[in-house]
DNA sequence: TCTGGGGTCCTAGGACCC
DNA sequence: TCTGGGGTCCTAGGACCC
C-alpha cells in the first residue's frame, strides 16, 4: 500500500474574489462614493449588520458582519447605503459570464467568488501567471470591477492566497510550496476555522497554520473527530474533507430553502407574527414552484427578545409546493412552541428534504393540486407586475396589520440559487 | 458592540426496523 | 425474562461562510 496516493499531475485552480463587491457595485450607480468611508447594510440606526465596507472605512476597524450601530460608532463619518440585491446579482452573472470563457469548468461559490479549474488550459490561455493576468485585465474591462486571484494546485490554496493577494492582486502558489506558504498564517485563515475553533486551537498552543502541520494528527482526530483529521490535511494545503473535496463545477443542488425576517421592534401580537408566517410561506412556496421543488419538511424558526433561538420542524408523507400547506404546518408549530406573550425577535420558515414532482398522488389529488398551482403562478405573475403585497393568502389580513418594518434590501447574499 | 439573511455541513439522541 | 447490534430516518442545535 506504499507508493503513490499522490496524483499524477498537479491540478491548476483559481479562486477569483472580486474586492469589496458590494461597495465597488454601488460605486458604479453613485461615482462619489469612490474613495470615501462607505457602508453598505442599511443606515446608521439600523438594527442589522454591515454587509460590506469600503476599504476606507475599514481602516477604522468597520468589518462585514459588525452591527451597522456599532459602524456608526467607529466611523461617524461613513456613508450608510441600503443594500441592492439585483445590482448584486446582474453584476454577479457579469462577472460568471467572464470566467466562463476561460474554463468549462467553473463554479460561482457566492455572489461574488468563482473557482475555476484550469488544468490543461495552457495550450490555450498560457502558464497560470499569465492566464490571471489576462482574466484580472478582462475582469476590469468588462465589469469594471477590480477582483483578486488565488491560484493554486486545491480549492483551499487557491482560496488563501486571493485572501492574500487582495486588493486587485494576483497571487500563484508555485506546486509544492504550499506547507511554507501556509505555514506563517494564522490557523483563522483556513477556511472552516472560525471563532470557536480558533479558541480551542490556542489552547492547545497553535496559533499558526505551521503549528498546526506539526501537530500530531491522532490527536488532533481524537480531539476534534472527522474534522481534526480535516483540519490536519488543510495544515498540508489539502481539500481534505467536505464540500472543498468536490470537483470544480460539480452539480450542486440546493437542499433548503428558507427566509426569515427580524422585526425592529420585538412584538408579541399574535396577528402580526402570523401574518408574517404567511408572507414568509409564501416566500417560500414561490421559490419552490420556480425550482420545481416539493419539500417534505417545513420548519419554523423562532427568536426571542433575548436571542434565545429554537426551530421546530415537521415533515410530511407526500412533499408540498403549496403556500397554504406550508403556512398550515408552521403556524402549527408556531402555536405549540411560542411562549405567549413573550416578545420575538425573529421569524423563519424553511422547507428541505426535497423532491422534483410527487410520486403518487391519485388523480383527485393531483388536479386538485394542478388547479392551486395554476392559481398561484397567475398570482406569481401578478407579484411580478405590481410588486410583492399586491397578492396574498389574506391580503385582506395583511392590510389591516401591516408591518411597520421595513425590509432590508441588502439581505440577500446567499450562496447558492437553485436551478 | 448588541447582534441580517440565506445557505451548508456536522453531531447526537431517539424511534423504529430487522 | 432482560437484552444485541446495525442501519436509517427524524429532529434540534451549533459552527461556519459570504
Amino acid at each position: 500500500m506504499a507508493a503513490s496516493c499522490q496524483p499524477t499531475y498537479a491540478r491548476t485552480i483559481f479562486h477569483v474574489d472580486m474586492d469589496a463587491f458590494f461597495v465597488s457595485v454601488e460605486e458604479l450607480f453613485d461615482p462619489s462614493l469612490k474613495g470615501k468611508a462607505v457602508v453598505v447594510g442599511g443606515q446608521r440606526n439600523d438594527r442589522g449588520v454591515v454587509s460590506a465596507a469600503s476599504y476606507e472605512a475599514r481602516k477604522f476597524g468597520v468589518h462585514s458582519a459588525m452591527p451597522l450601530r456599532t459602524a456608526a460608532k467607529m466611523c461617524p463619518h461613513a456613508l450608510f447605503v441600503d443594500g441592492h440585491p439585483e445590482r448584486y446579482r446582474e453584476c454577479s452573472e457579469r462577472v460568471y459570464h467572464v470566467i466562463g470563457t476561460f474554463s468549462p469548468q467553473v463554479e460561482m461559490a457566492s455572489i461574488d467568488e468563482a473557482y475555476l479549474d484550469m488544468t490543461g488550459t495552457e495550450r490555450l490561455h498560457g502558464p497560470p501567471l499569465k492566464a490571471a493576468h489576462t482574466l484580472h485585465e478582462r475582469m476590469k474591462a468588462e465589469t469594471r470591477l477590480n477582483c483578486s486571484v488565488g491560484i493554486g494546485t486545491s480549492r483551499l490554496i487557491a482560496k488563501v492566497s486571493s485572501a492574500q493577494a487582495k486588493p486587485n492582486g494576483v497571487l500563484w502558489i508555485v506546486p509544492g510550496e504550499e506547507a511554507r506558504f501556509l505555514a506563517p498564517l494564522e490557523v483563522r485563515e483556513i477556511p472552516g476555522v472560525g471563532k470557536v475553533m480558533e479558541k480551542h486551537l490556542h489552547e492547545l498552543g497553535i496559533q499558526k497554520v505551521g503549528d498546526l502541520a506539526r501537530f500530531e494528527e491522532s490527536e488532533l482526530e481524537d480531539r476534534f473527530g472527522k474534522w481534526g483529521l480535516a483540519l490536519a490535511g488543510k495544515a498540508r494545503g489539502e481539500d481534505a474533507g467536505g464540500w472543498f473535496d468536490s470537483e470544480v463545477g460539480a452539480d450542486i443542488t440546493a437542499k433548503s430553502i428558507s427566509h426569515e425576517h427580524t422585526y425592529n421592534d420585538d412584538t408579541a401580537d399574535v396577528l402580526q407574527l402570523e401574518a408574517t408566517l404567511i408572507r414568509l410561506s409564501e416566500m417560500v412556496g414561490r421559490r419552490l414552484r420556480e425550482s420545481n421543488f416539493y419539500a417534505r419538511t417545513i420548519q419554523l424558526k423562532l427568536r426571542y427578545k433575548d436571542f434565545t433561538t429554537i426551530t421546530r420542524a415537521h415533515s410530511f408523507p407526500v412533499p408540498t409546493q403549496l403556500d397554504t400547506e406550508i403556512f398550515e404546518q408552521v403556524r402549527g408549530l408556531f402555536r405549540k412552541n411560542w411562549k405567549k406573550g413573550i416578545p420575538v425577535r425573529l421569524l423563519g420558515v424553511q422547507a428541505s428534504s426535497f423532491t422534483t414532482g410527487t410520486n403518487q398522488i391519485d388523480l383527485l389529488e393531483a388536479t386538485r393540486q394542478q388547479r392551486w398551482k395554476d392559481a398561484l403562478a397567475a398570482a406569481d405573475r401578478l407579484r411580478d407586475k405590481f410588486g410583492e403585497s399586491s397578492v396574498g393568502l389574506a391580503s385582506g389580513l395583511r392590510g389591516s396589520f401591516r408591518e411597520r418594518t421595513h425590509e432590508n434590501p441588502a439581505g440577500l447574499r446567499g450562496r447558492k440559487k437553485p436551478k
